[in-house]
DNA sequence: TTTAATGTCTCTAGCTACTGTAGCTTCAAG
DNA sequence: CTTGAAGCTACAGTAGCTAGAGACATTAAA
């Protein structure tokens, strides 16, 4: 048995944010020690694991409760877990495209910069380029372009 | 002109959002019209969808204050705005590796799903799986650079 | 065995970046 | 001139932690 410290160590979350996972329910109420401390299993340590490797890929706690209650009945089919997996990786695809088209233009800015003067900067044309915007949010642009 | 519904909706920002925004300083104070209610011109569009990028690419407000005001100062010695860009630039390149590693990770996950059983499922394995487990136990902001 | 250090307990408050509510006013269409 | 959507302010609540206070528990050294 681990107290919270040990466990948190084990798993590379923080002893606060174990009780926090505790009060809103992601974890069970732990066992208590005579002198009412928590007492955790291997078993928690590995529930607590899989959180923290979730929450690192960037799942929500919401999503995480999800996948929690999905391993706990491993005989349905996979798919509410690999539609939450999916969307996941959409929006990661989705940074990555944004941030290296910010990368390559304010590496331009700080080669130009070299120089003396920001000439011209489009940091925020390149934020602002709805071509680059996955939900379309462009219909009144129209008449802003008059 | 437009109001701050017609903006929001430009931009893709909620409208109390961008009332926060204008409160904590990120957005200048709009115009008024006669009726006390918020005008906004092409330039805010501009700048809010601008803000909204930058948030969906996990830059905090602060770093967006940073950027917002490099690009407001086109004309300006570079020493000041070259050490921001940088320390945007290395931010960025930080998030960047991270991201694809994490892409890699979701994709081996989603990758051998098709229409499997949850006990055989590569997302709940891969996130319980602590030899798979390529972070030490580092908290979770850390940066994942080997 | 005493003592000091460290760990854990609960509770509360704070943080960032929003999001929603209540109760009112303004505006544009009919 | 009415009516309904959209605006206003102010304040409360959300996610996902994080930090602090003050008290009790456990352990290792003296």
């Amino acid at each position: 048995m681990l107290t919270i410290g040990k466990l948190g160590q084990a798993a590379g979350v923080k002893v606060p944010t174990i009780r926090y996972y505790e009060q809103i329910g992601l974890l069970p109420e732990a066992e208590r020690s005579a002198g009412n401390q928590r007492l955790y299993s291997r078993k928690a340590l590995d529930r607590l694991t899989f959180v923290r490797h979730a929450r690192e890929l960037g799942f929500t706690l919401d999503a995480i409760r999800d996948l929690l209650s999905l391993s706990d009945h491993p005989d349905q089919p996979c798919a509410a877990a690999d539609a939450i997996a999916k969307a996941q990786l959409a929006e990661i695809e989705k940074r990555l495209a944004r941030l290296a088209s910010l990368k390559v233009e304010l590496n331009r800015m700080v080669v130009q910069c070299a120089g003396g003067k920001i000439a011209d900067c489009r940091v925020i044309e390149v934020l602002s380029d709805h071509s680059l915007c996955a939900t379309d949010h462009r219909h009144l642009q129209d008449e802003k372009d008059h």
